[in-house]
RNA sequence: GGCGAGGUAGCUCAGUUGGUAGAGCACACGACUGAAAAUCGUGGUGUCGCCGGUUCGAUUCCGGCCCUCGCCA
C-alpha cells in the first residue's frame, strides 16, 4: 500500500537529478482495464505525473499469466534502458517482480482444452488419486507437490501429458537476486502490523465508496477471465461482503511481506507513519 | 414471572456413555517457476458461565445461581 505515492516520489527525485524515469508495475491486476477502483491502479493523474507500462493493457475478458507478464516486462525494461530511462518496478505480486528482473525457466502454457479435461478428473476423483497418479508417472514431480495443492497439481499433469519436465525446484528461490537481468536496486516496503491493518480498512472502505462494487459487476457482465475475477474483493463485492474483501487483503499483504522477507534485511524500508517524500529520499539516496 | 433451548478458542459450533477437549473461519509463520490478489503446508491460541455436591477424578452427573435467545403471561 501507498507504493505508488512512494513511486511517484521517487520519480520526481529522479526528474531532479536529470533522469528520466518510467514506471513498470509487477502487478497481476493492475494489467487489467476496468477494474482501477479496485486493484488500486495509478489514476490518469497519477500517470501524468509518472509514466506508468503495463496498468490497463488488458480487457479484463483476457486471461493473463505469469509467462505472457515475463516477456512484456522485459520488453518494457529493455526498451527503457535503452532509451537512457530508469525503469522503476512497482508491484506487490512476488512472481511477477521476479519474473520481470530474472529469466524464470518457466514451462510452455498448456494446449488448449488440455487444463479443462484435467481438472474435470480432479472433480470427479479427487486430488488424492490425482496425486497418486502422479507419483506413479512422475515421482519427483510427485514430491514437489503436496497432495492438497490442487493448482500445482493440475499443472505438474499438465506437464506431463506435454511430455514436459517439470520446472526445475533447485531450492535456489532465496537467492533469485543473484540472478537480476539488469543491476537493480531492490527495496521493501514495511509497515507496523496494527498500522497496515488499519490502512487496509480504510483503503477496503475507499474502493467501495468509490464505486469497487459496480465496477466488478460491470466486468462480471463483461465476461470478466478467471484470471481477472481472482482480484481480491471480485467475488466478494458481487455477494456485497465487504468484510470479506477485507480480510482477504489482509491475507495477501501478510503473503507478500513472506516474499520480501526473502530480501536483504538492510533493503527494507519501515512505512510505518511516514510521508512518501521521505521514503523516496530514502529509497533514492542509496542510487549511487 | 412460567415453560423451553442454550452458555466450550477471537468468531460460528462439535464433543467428551466421568480420565481437563477439536473442526471451520480468523490469526502467526512458511512455500511458491505460464492460474500467483491464485494455490497450498505447519502451528491451538481455552478458568469448557459461576458456586457447591457426588467421585480417586467433573467440562461431562446432581443442586443452586448468573447471563442470552425464543414462546407464553
Amino acid at each position: 500500500m501507498g507504493k505508488t505515492a512512494v513511486a511517484l516520489a521517487v520519480g520526481e527525485l529522479l526528474r531532479e537529478r536529470g533522469e528520466d524515469p518510467v514506471a513498470v508495475s509487477a502487478d497481476a491486476l493492475q494489467v487489467y482495464r476496468g477494474l482501477e477502483t479496485l486493484t488500486g491502479a495509478p489514476s490518469e493523474a497519477e500517470q501524468r505525473q509518472l509514466e506508468h507500462e503495463l496498468v490497463g493493457v488488458l480487457p479484463v475478458s483476457a486471461t493473463f499469466s505469469a509467462g505472457e507478464y515475463a516477456s512484456r516486462a522485459h520488453a518494457v525494461i529493455d526498451a527503457a534502458l535503452a532509451a537512457g530511462r530508469r525503469p522503476i518496478l512497482v508491484g506487490g505480486t512476488g512472481l511477477y517482480l521476479q519474473a520481470a528482473l530474472t529469466d524464470l525457466d518457466l514451462r510452455p502454457p498448456p494446449p488448449e482444452g488440455l487444463r479443462e479435461s484435467i481438472e474435470a478428473r480432479l472433480a470427479e476423483h479427487g486430488s488424492q488419486t490425482l496425486h497418486r497418479e502422479l507419483a506413479e508417472r512422475a515421482p519427483e514431480a510427485a514430491d514437489a507437490v503436496s497432495p492438497g495443492d490442487r493448482t500445482r497439481l493440475v499443472r505438474s499433469l499438465e506437464l506431463l501429458e506435454m511430455g514436459e519436465q517439470p520446472a526445475p525446484r533447485d531450492g535456489a528461490s532465496r537467492l533469485w537476486t543473484a540472478r537480476l537481468r539488469h543491476p537493480t536496486l531492490l527495496c521493501g516496503l514495511t509497515m507496523d502490523r496494527e498500522a497496515l491493518y488499519g490502512a487496509i480498512g480504510r483503503r477496503v472502505r475507499a474502493m467501495v465508496a468509490g464505486g469497487a462494487a459496480d465496477e466488478v459487476r460491470r466486468a462480471d457482465a463483461a465476461g470478466a477471465s478467471a484470471t481477472a475475477r481472482a482480484a481480491l474483493g471480485f467475488e466478494e463485492l458481487l455477494r456485497g461482503d465487504e468484510e470479506a474483501m477485507a480480510r482477504s487483503t489482509r491475507r495477501l499483504a501478510t503473503r507478500q511481506l513472506t516474499w520480501m522477507r526473502r530480501l536483504d534485511p538492510e533493503l527494507m524500508v519501515d512505512a510505518t507513519d511516514r510521508p512518501p517524500a521521505e521514503l523516496a529520499d530514502e529509497v533514492t539516496r542509496r542510487l549511487l
